[in-house]
DNA sequence: ATATTTACGCTACCGCTCGTTGCGTAGGAG
DNA sequence: CTCCTACGCAACGAGCGGTAGCGTAAATAT
């Protein structure tokens, strides 16, 4: 957490940050946290080690201000009008950002959090966010009287998203348009959701 | 893989295998796979440190080793006559083993995996072991006519035991007993098993 | 212009851990 | 009794995270 100091001396240069934090980012999908070193970091953003280590207090607080930097993007909430077709596109996005966007070293990451915890921690954030955006949308369906009031929307996030998580974490199965589709219509139908709008 | 040669020197102390594995699984349970030393191991194994070397090639291969002597124990499929039955058992046995008993090592292993391919290998054929139990007990339940023979027996699955590892791997909420039942019945609802047996 | 203060690069270094090497010794097989 | 292997011990090398010191660059203060 670098802050301008506004004093007498040599300005930090701000560029910099940006080309180490980029670095930091293209390594942690390259390589993983354990295969990120600083030396190369170093290297690769045309910086001394020295003055990645004067500005960060760790290698894991690098890493953790790259994940950060990335983990400020919201995640825009859906409103297609139906609770069906806003989960789809949650869950959709999802496999986009994880599987083949630039949010392809969470899961890598999520690999490497057991002696970590502070990386653990702002993984959660990442993924809490996007929970938070499921909750809006639950809300709305309720709102709109799609959902009855009284679902436990917990364990229906999890009955959603736990499937997309065990698969990139564990089994590694590829995570097709159909699985995601059929995982959706069967939540909606675990919770009763009218089956077949089909608009 | 230590083998025995059969040669004509002086024979490999078998016990001192077993001091050994036993005490990685303990310090992969307490310290977790970075945490685990190999000086460490060798002072709690009672046991020099080239010993250890000379049997296995590799830190790694110790402690897959020792997770692989878990890995062997079969999982026991219930047999409730009831679909629900079953699959409550499958749950809260997992719970149990992973939350509280001897496996509590496999979701902090999991977490580590990022470097180590060949543990999460192993790992996985550990949860693989146990997915060979729900495909049985779901077949029973075709067998029995409580579930469709069409029903995505994979998917079902995944939705039965991706929020428990959401949860485990994750957002570390407390699995409790009632999230676990209100898990069971929301896939038995979604996928038309009948609704209260309650025999 | 000069002094001061801070940033940067560079080199060397410490500490820790995995993994190797060499040696002295213990202990079965022939 | 003589090999051959296993074991313990001590030392070492390599890689990486992190620190310290020095020379220099770039800004502000006087």
């Amino acid at each position: 957490m670098p802050e301008a100091s506004a004093g007498r001396g040599r300005p930090r240069d701000r560029a910099l940050d940006d080309r180490i934090l980029e670095q930091v980012l293209a390594l942690l999908g390259s390589h993983g946290y354990a295969g990120l070193t600083l030396d190369e970091l170093a290297a690769r953003s045309g910086v001394a080690k020295t003055t990645i280590l004067r500005r960060w207090p760790s290698k894991a607080a690098v890493a953790a201000a790259g994940v950060e930097r990335l983990a400020l993007q919201t995640v825009d909430v859906p409103d297609s009008g139906t609770l069906r077709g806003d989960l789809r596109s949650l869950l959709h996005g999802a496999v986009e950002s994880f599987v083949r966007g630039r949010g392809q070293f969470v899961p890598r990451l999520l690999r490497e959090t057991g002696h970590h915890p502070e990386i653990a921690d702002l993984l959660y954030t990442v993924i809490h966010t996007r929970r938070q955006a499921y909750r809006r949308v639950l809300a709305l369906a309720v709102a709109r009287g799609e959902l009855a009031p009284t679902v436990d929307q917990e364990l229906m996030i999890d009955l959603l998203i736990g499937p997309f998580w065990t698969r990139l974490l564990i089994t590694r199965d590829p995570i097709t348009e159909q699985y995601v589709d059929c995982n959706v219509e069967a939540v909606l139908t675990a919770f009763s959701v009218n089956p077949a709008v089909t608009g």
